[in-house]
DNA sequence: ATGAAAGCGCTAACAA
DNA sequence: TTGTTAGCGCTTTCAT
């Protein structure tokens, strides 16, 4: 590995020289300039990144915390978040906290050494007691689609809209008894997602009593698979079905084809909240399609504003719209 | 960030005794450590890792490269490689090449610069020129998947056995003609595969003329529905269908679907190397499943194993066992 | 426009 | 056992 001093000898020019030419060109002359550009190119030279963080510059580096990243979202939104980063010459480093506060709180204490320039995270819980430490140490934090209810900067889709929108569709193509197969409300965008089930319904004229909101405690294939069997099994009768994640889409898909129930002839099912692949099943499902991709893109051009911009900036919150895509299951 | 500067300050002892408490205790006086050791948590002290790396220890980091983060087998690489970096306290430096060689090449260039002691990679091709520079240049790397032809490390899934075991399960459950939808032969997983449904439709008796190999040249749905859409369009009879990947699963469902043509009663189908997906659809579909996350685990304990051993080790490959997972489509 | 030199935080060889 | 010191590769002030 060549170093400054490698290039400084050959171009008979001090070291300081060399480093003035990478980064302030301007006060170098024109004809050392390139003798030194043309060695430093002949040996292949790169400055190492760890010298010059120790001198405090930054290293261009963001830290990325997701709960699942085999999850379709958060793959989607580290995908963005690589698109942004390699435009802007970043790298990033990703961990996966399996949805653990504890690995989480961890992993942002060994990043937080100066090695990443910010963060951006997908956090485990709706309020972590680090996240206000975090803005104030001074190292840039972004949340992606779960907010705080801190002064914490955050990308999100706008899930009360995003469900509210999904049920309206279903009221307005005529069924009367939509029920809502939803994860559990103490993560948030779950929660945001009943909020827009029970608004539209209330405006439809239904009453809580009629609401038929099913927050089951996790959103697995399996576990979902297992309630809304039991749901008929149960004999409920219900003409639509809105569903707040891909998997419990297909749990239901195949639940109601076993049953014998056509889709959307019997039953007609839209799926708030998903990402791509229920367009490409057997029976294609409608969508309410949050965009993971472009919200890990505006995480990390958030982040990056964070990081290299002078002073503070106000803590602010991304909306990132969702796009409604209707197909043949309502 | 408190550095071992003002622990010892106020532990009233050198720096360096305090960089050996940490290093190598057992050269520091008990009393000595323990003083040290409560400043160092009181002042919530963590070892500055640039400092680290520029004296050269290892910074425990691995970059690791990936055609597309958002594809299910590389998400289930990533998960895995994750999950032995946690165990062994390394941190992961992802990048998303989008299959684009020039982006491999500039990201290995960044990451060779030092800061990461080895590198696991899912190549957009074949054989990459700087493969045999990068394990000559001392930092480990291991192929993920994707075997290369040179002396390289490399985990992978038997393709030809898993797509040859797949074959056999439909010929045995007597389909007569069983077509092959595959992906490009230019990446070796396809073209492994190829070389295992050509052995076991041969072994069966079916000469070179009759086999029905379709490697298309991308495999994504839409490209894959389009193909076999026109392969029932021309009338062409078949009776099974061995599918390369999840994505022409869907899609082939969904055309035979269309079409009516009942699975498994018309057409038998089974997936080789799939990745969990597709047991979840409504029709579940078998599969020789390819377990990306084992991939990854192991991918990641064979750099550690080449990162920490004293004397170059000769490269070797790893077969990770592919799963038969028998379902409804056949 | 360029050089000399200090220092970022840490480790390790050498001295005491 | 502990302290002193050099130096990893780089940036940046202060001289020249």
């Amino acid at each position: 590995m060549a170093t400054i001093k490698d290039i400084a000898r050959l171009a008979n020019v001090n070291i300081a020289t060399v480093s003035r030419a990478f980064n302030r060109k301007e006060m170098v002359a024109p004809e050392a300039y390139n003798r030194i550009m043309k060695i430093a190119k002949e040996l292949g030279y790169n400055p190492n990144p760890l010298a010059q963080g120790l001198k405090g510059k930054k290293m261009k580096m963001v830290g990325v915390l997701v709960p699942e990243i085999d999850h379709s979202i958060f793959a989607g939104i580290i995908k963005g978040i690589g698109n942004t980063a390699r435009r802007k010459g970043y790298s990033v480093i990703v961990c996966n906290t399996g949805d653990d506060p504890e690995e989480e709180k961890r992993f942002v204490e060994k990043l937080t050494n100066k090695i990443v320039d910010g963060i951006i995270c997908s956090a485990a819980l709706p309020d972590s007691p680090y996240w206000e430490d975090l803005s104030n140490s001074g190292i840039p934090l972004v949340l992606a689609v779960r907010q705080g209810t801190k002064k914490v900067d955050s990308v999100a889709a706008d899930y009360i809209r995003t469900c509210y929108d999904a049920t309206s569709i279903l009221l307005s193509r005529g069924c009367k008894s939509v029920y809502f197969i939803n994860g559990p409300l103490t993560v948030k965008p779950y929660a945001q997602r009943n909020v827009g089930f029970v608004k539209a319904m209330r405006e439809k004229g239904f009453s809580d009593a009629e609401l038929r909101a099913f927050n089951l405690k996790d959103s697995t294939y399996s576990y979902s698979l297992e309630c809304i069997e039991s749901l008929i099994a149960q004999g409920k009768a219900f003409d639509g079905l809105v569903i707040a994640s891909d998997a419990q889409t297909m749990a239901a898909l195949r639940c109601l084809k076993q049953h014998g129930l056509r889709v959307p002839e019997d039953v007609k099912i839209i799926d708030c909240g998903g990402h791509g692949i229920v367009g490409m099943l057997e029976t294609a499902v409608s969508v309410v399609e949050v965009p993971g991709e472009k919200i890990g893109e505006a995480s990390m051009e958030r982040v990056i504003e964070l990081i290299e911009s002078k002073d503070k900036l106000d803590p602010k919150t991304i909306l990132v719209e969702s796009e409604l895509i209707l197909r043949e299951s309502t």
